[in-house]
DNA sequence: CAAAATCCTGACCAATTGGTCAACATTACG
DNA sequence: CGTAATGTTGACCAATTGGTCAGGATTTTG
């Protein structure tokens, strides 16, 4: 399925074959153009900077990509997967609050090791998420729906303590993507980022006191 | 002080007086501005989208405003004071737990009540803050030092929980202005936005539940 | 009311940028 | 090895955009 959706976005792959060298281009444009988008978002981008990232000439790059829009879209769809496995992974089988645990690690995980993946999609969104809308009301909000429902789930049973289980989720998602997104400010107050062990450790534990507390059940009659 | 910032930032203002049209004019423009920068970042805005939702023509708009980045300036500069307002209003007075709950108030209040303040600054942050690093690593942080400070003092004295002060503040910053920054986001998932009532409170009241239980002092032993 | 100051605009310019294309270079393959 | 397919590039184009400017319109002020 993502080879195919690749072939609408990538022109060179209305050769026969897909080449070796098609492969290999298509993976260093790609990433190239993740830090680009990442930084300026998609109109602050130019293709001359994805290309000059990329190591080759622009009509180079759009011999591969005939649009500026088409790379990005190819960005945004390779990155997409990552973006939603860590929600996917909630288990409503689980322990609730060993599972919302795991998801929180598994978030600052993410904003650790790809905060770029991070920052464009903020970027994205940010600016009304003109690309990603149908994303955003399609696959995101069905999954959404259903683990918020697992939530629901936990709470009506009384193994988590009363809470709106979408805020929940928003509340995960902004305290975990703040470290990749604003890592700028974060360096600025902290002298580093949660790329340093300790600031990630401490981010860890603080997340963990606030959410743990926070929602375990209470005790008591 | 503002007022002899702006003046070099706009240029009609080499007149010998301030003039009635000059302040219309600017707060109009600032206004546009800041819809418009808010949306797209600076690189993406356009001075004609600037001009055209100011109701005037572009050499016009120029004529107050001799440069894009002067305009950027000026409404990042007439913005600041409000984004750092809630927290200096925090005391090192009162309860801790009202305190921190009275923040984390006035700062969901601004995500509600001025988004686009806060996707401006979130846009220019993520974009590594390359007009806002001065006042990051200089104003904020000093400010930030000086709170973080207080709390340590409540945490060190057992009014509150363990916790570091500084992520703590950032849990705050990042779940508050996720409202604002990922209001598409929250739309597309919600059908709404803090706006609408219900909304808000059922945000706020999940906000107050992961906070306060996170970070009351545990009863003792 | 008239001169001075301020305000406004159409026309224009140079730089940037997304995208094309013909011609040449390289690679794959029978 | 030779030819067909694929890859690469300099030169170029049109649209967008930041910014200027001369001159006319309006407002302020004595």
């Amino acid at each position: 399925m993502h080879e195919t959706d690749q072939q609408y976005l990538s022109r060179a792959s209305l050769t026969k074959k897909r080449t070796r060298i098609q492969a290999e281009k298509e993976e260093t444009i790609l990433d190239a153009a993740l830090e680009v988008f990442s930084t300026f978002g998609f109109r602050g981008a130019t293709i001359d900077q994805i290309a000059t990232r990329a190591g080759m000439t622009k009509p180079n790059l759009l011999y591969y990509f005939r649009r500026k829009r088409d790379i990005y879209l190819a960005v945004l769809r390779r990155t997409l997967d990552n973006w939603l496995t860590p929600l996917e992974a909630l288990d409503s089988e689980g322990d609730p609050l060993s599972e919302i645990q795991a998801y929180i690690n598994r978030k600052l995980e993410m904003s650790r090791d790809n905060p770029l993946a991070s920052r464009l999609f903020a970027l994205e969104i940010l600016q009304g998420a003109p690309i990603l809308s149908d994303v955003l009301t399609g696959q995101l909000k069905l999954l959404v729906d259903q683990k918020a429902a697992v939530i629901q789930r936990w709470v009506t049973t009384g193994r988590l303590a009363p809470i709106d289980p979408y805020h929940l989720i928003f509340m995960v998602w902004a305290t975990t993507q703040h470290y990749a997104d604003f890592e700028t400010q974060i360096r600025a107050l902290l002298g580093g980022t949660i790329a340093d062990e300790g600031h990630y450790d401490a981010a860890l534990s603080t997340l963990n006191t606030l959410f743990v507390n926070g929602i375990a059940p209470q005790s008591g009659p």
